[in-house]
DNA sequence: CTATCATGTTACTGACCGGTACGTTGCAGG
DNA sequence: CCTGCAACGTACCGGTCAGTAACATGATAG
């Protein structure tokens, strides 16, 4: 018989391609245009422009449904444009993540600064409006957690950036569970955010009329219960 | 400018490839070989190999990420073989959701039997489970959700399987919560159904360790509330 | 012995995958 | 005006994608 023993299984990610710099890279590096005056009114950058196709298409279709010629084409420009500001797609991928990483904080935060001092009101305030957010007809879930199940290799660029978010955001919740005086805090901060991930799921699977508009309501309940003990 | 006009975007599945008898269609047919003597010690028929193998690498890697190159090759068949026995790719995504659909309703069921006339400690006892699996090393969530998040497109084979799969869980967790008494049997039903998703999403995001241990403990505390109103 | 038929095979298709070598354009500074 | 250089495009690479045409084999039924 063939083809025996010698396949194996490939679960940590090697990389394919260059070196470039990438739009979003490390920290820091706020603007795109390196130098712009601010009256300017020239069109998009190649790289912006494919950066924002790659992250309207690879959050609505996913990454591996989108291949670099569609980004290309509908960003009005060709493939060396895009290899020339991204290594590869896969590096182009955890761009958009990045960025969506960082709106990501801007809205947990929003809420979070919406009630100081008081961590149920701020946890209630964000799934509320996530729970909204998953009430809307084409809702696609978060950018990151889809990554991850659509990359489950260890290591690839996009599941790297999905994963340091997750443990972030596991953090803080269990910090603010533990500010909010709950009997085990770890364990009231992971169920939030089981119903988090849950209603990212059920939004894009159920649609309108889903079980992730109760996901507040079942956090507040969730909270009551674990204060109680 | 270019490229205006008449991208269309594709919401809705078409289906490629042409019709033939699939393995696990539609319900009953129970067995694969169609006349062989039980003694009969013969391989495994292609189909059934082919299946088999499919199942493994979809749910391990994503379906996205396996080409049928590689099922049959692993599967030590050529390639018209899947095709005489699957009418495309999809369809064979498809029947190794309604594989994995039947193995999970396996699952539920028996925690549900373990417990006669008590919902709650069916759930408990199901999330208990649940809760284990997410702890090993190669768990990598549920087959249909992560289906449902690589094909957003609606009516696409994989999707139709997870979504049915999904209605159904969903109206048999609020039946459960009814069943317990709750003040607001929707919304516990539906909270329990964001922290299975949850645990899913979180088993194979966090691996070892992970939030997804706590699910049947949030589980809990979350149904005492919703008794207590 | 032969016809049938399911199951196997080799070899191929056109389209698309991610990625790259190399030429062209346009604009700034000397 | 010419040079230099960054930003872009043309045209192509080998490999893989899902899917198929045409043929071989092997067991069974008559």
């Amino acid at each position: 018989m063939l083809l025996t023993g010698t396949l194996q299984e490939r679960e940590t990610y090697v990389p394919t391609g260059n070196i470039v710099n990438q739009l979003i890279g490390t920290p820091d590096m706020k603007s795109i245009e390196p130098t712009i005056k601010a009256n300017d009114a020239s069109p998009p950058r190649a790289a912006e422009r494919i950066l924002q196709v790659a992250r309207d298409l690879f959050y609505r279709q996913g990454i591996r449904a989108i291949g670099v010629d569609e980004i290309v084409r509908r960003a009005g420009v060709t493939k060396p444009s895009l290899y020339r500001s991204f290594p590869s797609k896969d590096e182009l991928a955890a761009s958009y993540l990045r960025h969506y990483e960082l709106e990501f904080w801007e809205r947990f935060d929003e809420a979070v600064n919406a009630h100081p001092g008081d961590p149920r009101a701020q946890i209630v305030a964000f799934l509320t409006r996530v729970g909204k957010r998953t009430q809307k007809p084409d809702y696609r879930g978060c950018g990151m957690t889809n990554a991850a199940v659509e990359y489950p290799e260890h290591g690839h660029p996009a599941r790297v950036v999905s994963e340091a978010n997750k443990q972030e955001l596991r953090r803080r919740l269990r910090a603010m569970a533990a500010e909010m005086g709950a009997g085990d805090a770890d364990t009231l901060g992971d169920g939030l955010l089981l119903l988090i991930e849950g209603a990212y799921i059920s939004g894009q699977l159920f649609g309108v009329g889903g079980p992730a508009q109760s996901v507040a309501r079942n956090a507040d309940l969730l909270i009551e219960a674990s204060l109680k003990k």
